[in-house]
DNA sequence: CGGGTTTGACCAGCGC
DNA sequence: GCGCTGGTCAAACCCG
């Protein structure tokens, strides 16, 4: 089972460019994540179609950005629950909860790097979210 | 006061 | 068995 599609991730992506972030003064994020989605496309096809080939066929979906956003605000609500320093990285790696009740839904990224998604949401991303773009509905 | 972050402690897995 | 490493817990703290 696939969590999300290659081409719905492309799509749900293009929305975010179209958001006008406040916390940048207005700016879009269209220069923001114009490189996150070329790399989002090539890294979430391979690892959709890996995680599709083994016997638990977990959903995960890796996002790898080069972008200048920090963490990838993907509009859902999270709740950091640890960060660890991995060996051989430079920066720490954060752990994230979904605190939706219910939702087991977890997250770790590298900071400005990677953010890598376990289990899948059972919910709708929650509708009242402040500086939240337009993602994944 | 509720919800979030920080951070040290704890635990399990793994290699030696 | 021991030490290392990564993942999680939970108390303390912070902030709106």
């Amino acid at each position: 089972m696939v969590a999300i599609s290659p081409r719905k991730l492309v799509s749900l992506l293009q929305n975010l460019q179209t958001w006008t972030c406040p916390a940048r003064h207005g700016r879009k994020l269209d220069d923001l994540v114009t490189s996150t989605i070329i790399t989002v496309v090539a890294t979430s096809t391979i690892d959709i179609g890996a995680a599709a080939s083994r016997a638990f066929q977990e959903p995960r979906v890796v996002v790898q950005t080069t972008s200048e956003v920090d963490i990838l605000n993907d509009g859902y609500r999270w709740r950091k629950y640890g960060q660890k320093v991995i060996k051989g990285n430079p920066n720490p790696r954060s752990y994230y909860k979904c605190t939706h009740p219910g939702c087991s839904v977890r997250k770790h990224d590298l900071k400005s790097v990677i953010t890598t998604y376990e289990e899948k949401h059972n919910h709708e991303v929650p509708a009242a979210r402040i500086h939240s773009p337009p993602l994944f509905t």
